[in-house]
DNA sequence: CGATTAAGTCTTGAAATAAGACTGAGTCAA
DNA sequence: TTGACTCAGTCTTATTTCAAGACTTAATCG
């Protein structure tokens, strides 16, 4: 399979990863959650090759993670935002984030640390299930097909 | 910068990437997450070149999120599983299926649910602060420098 | 005028990926 | 005991992507 094809499976990873599974996209993303909406300050944070930034940056606004406005028409200068659905990445880059805490942080602990402003303190993200608010082990999960699954050959000769 | 740099970097979604964000990764992992363990099991799930998955499986073994051991002798077989590094991936997978669900499933709905067996429903991943409880909303945090954030050139010349 | 800034594009060489043939060790069935 | 098959890879070749940095365009600043 080739990765042009990823978004045509009917897999909602699969699907994701089609938008945000490219080298470099996720910390793409990562400036954008710290705030950075300039294409040069993109390029000087991450040290890509600017090509590629101005590939990654397209397709995202393409997809809807990314808005980009001009704020300013002489000469026209853009800025890359997030959109609400790039906001909903949140969870997941938190958790990526986290997991390189747990796993890569150097002895003296982590390089960033999040606050939850609403009881102001320094967190974790915990995973927890929508139906009844505890927290989910993974072994305590079990997938089954949803509406949307492929229909499977049945029976056939 | 290159890729292979991205592992020194002080940040700690950059060394997360290092381990798990190069492309097929991610889809490896999620056939692990749904029980496959066998080169060729992967291999024809992905459609993914033989060549790229050994040396993603490989560099997975190498970073402790799978263990590689022999089932049987003769003929040598392996299967690859997720260790306990490994499964503390599965929050950021299961959001970042998650964040695929609201925005590419099709008409019918999203081909595959998640139920958590403590409670028997069906659920979706909530972001949970881990000091108080709450669900956090993304524009509720606040980053700041951590015990391991980089030391900053204070008052150069 | 000359330097600087922002947001790219272009060129070139190096590296990664896709597709599929091939290998080797062993099993199974006739 | 030959021939088909399985598993877990390796090898080859062509295509695609990436890295690095020079170049471009339009406008402002001193």
């Amino acid at each position: 399979m080739r990765w042009e094809d990823l978004s045509r499976e009917n897999c909602s990873l699969a699907r994701t990863l089609a938008v945000i599974g490219d080298r470099w996209t996720l910390l793409v993303l990562r400036e954008a959650f710290l705030k950075v909406r300039r294409f040069d300050d993109f390029q000087a944070n991450l040290g890509i090759a600017r090509q590629v930034l101005t590939e990654r940056l397209a397709h995202l606004v393409d997809e809807g993670v990314l808005a980009k406005t001009a704020y300013q028409d002489r000469p026209p200068r853009f800025e890359y935002r997030l959109t609400e659905k790039g906001l909903g990445l949140y969870p997941a880059v938190l958790a990526l984030v986290h997991w390189g805490d747990a796993h890569y942080a150097g002895r003296k602990g982590p390089p960033l640390l999040h606050r939850h402003k609403a009881c102001g303190h320094d967190f974790r993200s915990v995973l927890t299930c929508s139906a009844c608010g505890e927290a989910v082990d993974p072994r305590a999960v079990e997938t089954h097909p949803g509406p949307g699954a492929a229909r499977r050959r049945v029976g056939g000769s």
